[in-house]
DNA sequence: GTTAGCACTCATTTGTTTTGAGTGCTAACA
DNA sequence: TGTTAGCACTCAAAACAAATGAGTGCTAAC
C-alpha cells in the first residue's frame, strides 16, 4: 500500500491531536477538526489503512487511534525536513529564551569556574521552559588540553595539585607523600610540569608518561606525582552529566504510573546509564537526534521520547543537551528550543 | 484517663504490627500475636481507650487501628529511653556496616579531596542498607578555618585562586584582572595572603577584610582579590547536602501516590529546603532527633518520618545525617544504624 | 471515490449485592 | 470489679451487573 498525501495528512492530524490531548483520537474528531472536507467514514477507511501500515494503532477495539513509534518517527522526520522553511513561533520563543539566558548569564558569570553549576542552571531553566526533563553533558569524548598545572604544599607531607583544563574545568587533589620535599624541589617540579605537561591532552599525557617514567625511572616521587596528575586529569576529562526538572515527568499521566516513574527517576540518577544517549556522537553535522519509544538505548525510557542535540563551542569543547518527555511531546517546540539554546550556549561559555 | 502499663503494651503491639504490615491492625490480631493472654474483647476495650487518648485512630468505622503521630512519638521516645540497655541485633548490624564502610573507604580513600563524592557514597550505601532515603550535610554552621590559599596566573589576565579549608574542602575560582601583574607582585601577594588569611574563619576573614582594605586602601587589585577569596570561602563554608536512595520511597505503597511522591522528590531536590531539617542544631548532645509526620518542618514530608543525627569529627567538622522514610519505618533499626555510622564516619574522614 | 446508515464492540461509568474484618455494647462470669 | 462470650451493626472492598457511548467495520447507495 502507498502512503499518499491524504493519508499522510490524516496521520499528521491524528498525531497533532494526540500530542495535545493524550487521548486516542477517533475519525469523527479528525473529520471535524482538520480542514479536509471529508466525512468520518472516509477518514475511517484511511485510518484502517494507516493502521495496516503500522503508523497508528487502536489501544482496544472500540477506541480511537494513537500513533505507534513508527508513526511518530515519520512525523518527526517530516518536521525536521521542513523545519528550515518555518518561522512560526520562533520569534516569541527566541525572545523568551533570551531573557532566561540573560538571567543565567548574569547570575553565573561569576561562577564560571564551576562548569557543573552553569550546566545545572541551564538544565533547570530549560526544564522549566519546556516542562520536560532535561540533561546536559559536557566534554563528550574528551580530548581537551591541559592549560595549567600547579603543585603546592599544604602541609608537611601533603601536596595539592591543581589542574586547569582548556575548557575551564578545574580539578584538584590532595595527596600524601612519604618523603620530604624541599621548596626548591617543589619549584623545580612545578617548572618541569608546566613545560612537559601543559598543552597535552589526556591521551598525549598518557603516552608522555611512559616516556618520562623511563627517562626519570629512579625518581619515585616524580612518578607518583605524574600518576596522580594523570588520574586527576582523566577524571576531569570524564563526561559530566547533569539533569534538570526530573519531577516534570509527573506532569504527564502516562508516565505517572508508579513503576514507570520509579524506573525513570532511577535512570535519571544513574548518570552512567544516561551516557548511552550521548556516546554515539554523529559526525558533527550538528543535527538533532530523536529516540522515540523503543528506539532509546535506555530501557526504562521506552515510554518516552528523547531528543538530543550536540553543541560545539568555539574552543573545541562540546557536549550534548537532551530533552526527555512523553512520546507525545511537542516535538516542534523542542526542536526550536534546542536549536536555539545551542546557539546561545556558545556565548555563555565563551564568556569566561 | 491514665496510660497504664497494659495499655502501653497494647499500643506497642499495635505499632509493631503496623510497622511490618502497613495495614490497620484489629483487636483479634493483637489478642493472638501478643503474649498477653487477653481476649479480643478486652483488647477492644483498651483500644477504644487508646483511641480516646489520641494514640491510635481508625481510618474508617469498621477497620483496625493505626498509630497517630502522637502514638509514634510515644513509641519512639520509649525506644530511645531503653536503647542503651539493648544489644539485640546490634552485633549483626555492626558487622554488616563495617564491611560496607570498608568498601567505601577503599574506593574513596583516593578521592578524599572531593568531600562531596564521599558524602555521596555514604548516602548511597546508607540508603541501600536501610531501604530508606538518606541525606547528609557537611559543615553545619561553618566556622572552619582556612588552611591554605594560593594565587596563580593561568593566562595573562586570568588568575586562579585555590583555597583549602581545614575540613579539606577545596574551592577554586578563576577570575580576570584588568591590570597586568608581575611575577614578583604575585609572589608577594601570595606571601601576604598566607600570613594574613591562613588560619582565619570566614567570620574572622570578614572582619580582617575591613581592616586590610582600610590599610591598603589604594590597591584596587588587592581589594579585588580579597573580595574574591571572601566570596569563595563563604561559598565553601556553605552547608552542602547530598541525598541518596531517592527512589526508595517507591518501596512504600503509602508514599507511591503520585502526588505525594512528586512532592517528596521535589523536596529532596531542593537542598535549600532540606536545610531546615538541619539548622536547629541542638546543643551537641549528639542525640538523635525524630520528626514524625506533621512534626517535620518540610511540609511535603508530612507523610514521612525523618530521623537525623549529628556527627562531629575530630577536627571540628560536623554535619547531619538524615533518614527519610514512611512513618512506619523501622525506628529501632534506624537508630542503631545512625549511631553506628556516626562513629565510623569519624574514621573515614580522619583518614585524609 | 465518497458517504450515510447501521450493527457491533468494548472500556468506562454507575449501581447493586455480597463478603468479611472489625467494632461497640450488653450480659454473664470469675 | 475486671474479663469475656456473643451478637447486632458498620462499612470498605470485592464481585457482579447493567447502562452508556465513543468508535469501529461493513454495506449499499450516491
Amino acid at each position: 500500500m502507498e502512503l499518499d498525501d491524504r493519508k499522510f495528512k490524516i496521520l499528521e492530524a491524528v498525531i497533532r491531536n494526540y500530542l495535545q490531548t493524550g487521548e486516542p483520537v477517533g475519525s469523527r474528531t479528525i473529520s471535524k477538526d482538520s480542514d479536509m472536507a471529508l466525512s468520518s467514514a472516509t477518514i475511517r477507511n484511511e485510518m484502517a489503512d494507516l493502521e495496516e501500515m503500522g503508523y497508528i494503532i487502536q489501544p482496544h477495539t472500540s477506541a480511537g487511534r494513537i500513533p505507534t513509534d513508527k508513526g511518530y518517527r515519520l512525523y518527526v522526520d517530516s518536521i525536521l525536513r521542513q523545519k528550515e522553511h518555518e518561522i512560526s513561533r520562533r520569534d516569541a520563543l527566541i525572545k523568551k529564551r533570551e531573557n532566561e539566558l540573560a538571567k543565567i548569564k548574569e547570575e553565573y558569570a561569576s561562577k564560571m569556574d564551576r562548569v557543573e553549576e552553569v550546566m545545572q542552571a541551564v538544565a533547570r531553566t530549560l526544564a522549566n521552559d519546556t516542562n520536560y526533563t532535561t540533561m546536559i553533558s559536557s566534554s563528550v569524548g574528551g580530548g581537551h588540553k591541559i592549560k595549567f598545572v600547579q603543585l603546592s604544599r599544604v602541609e608537611q607531607h601533603k601536596l595539592l595539585v591543581v589542574i586547569v583544563m582548556e575548557n575551564n574545568i578545574i580539578r584538584n587533589k590532595v595527596f600524601m607523600i612519604s618523603e620530604t620535599l624541599s621548596d626548591e624541589s617543589l619549584l623545580k617540579l612545578n617548572m618541569m610540569l608546566n613545560t612537559t605537561v601543559t598543552g597535552l591532552t589526556v591521551e598525549e599525557l598518557e603516552r608522555q608518561l611512559v616516556r618520562l617514567e623511563r627517562e626519570n625511572g629512579s625518581q619515585p616521587l616524580l612518578r607518583e606525582v605524574l600518576d596522580i596528575i594523570f588520574e586527576t586529569v582523566r577524571n576531569a576529562d570524564d563526561v559530566q552529566i547533569v539533569t534538570g526538572g526530573t519531577t516534570n515527568i509527573f506532569k504527564y499521566p502516562e508516565l505517572c504510573v508508579s513503576e514507570i516513574a520509579r524506573d525513570l527517576i532511577t535512570a535519571l540518577e544513574d548518570k552512567k546509564g544516561l551516557s548511552s544517549l550521548i556516546s554515539p556522537v554523529s559526525p558533527d553535522d550538528g543535527s538533532i537526534r530523536f529516540y522515540i519509544g523503543e528506539e532509546t538505548p535506555v530501557k526504562s525510557m521506552k515510554d518516552c521520547s528523547v531528543v538530543t542535540a550536540t553543541y560545539e563551542l568555539s574552543d573545541g569543547v562540546s557536549g550534548t543537551i537532551g530533552i526527555i518527555g512523553p512520546k507525545r511531546m511537542d516535538y516542534e517546540m523542542v526542536v526550536e528550543t534546542l536549536n536555539n539554546i545551542r546557539m546561545r550556549l556558545d556565548d555563555l561559555f565563551k564568556k569566561s
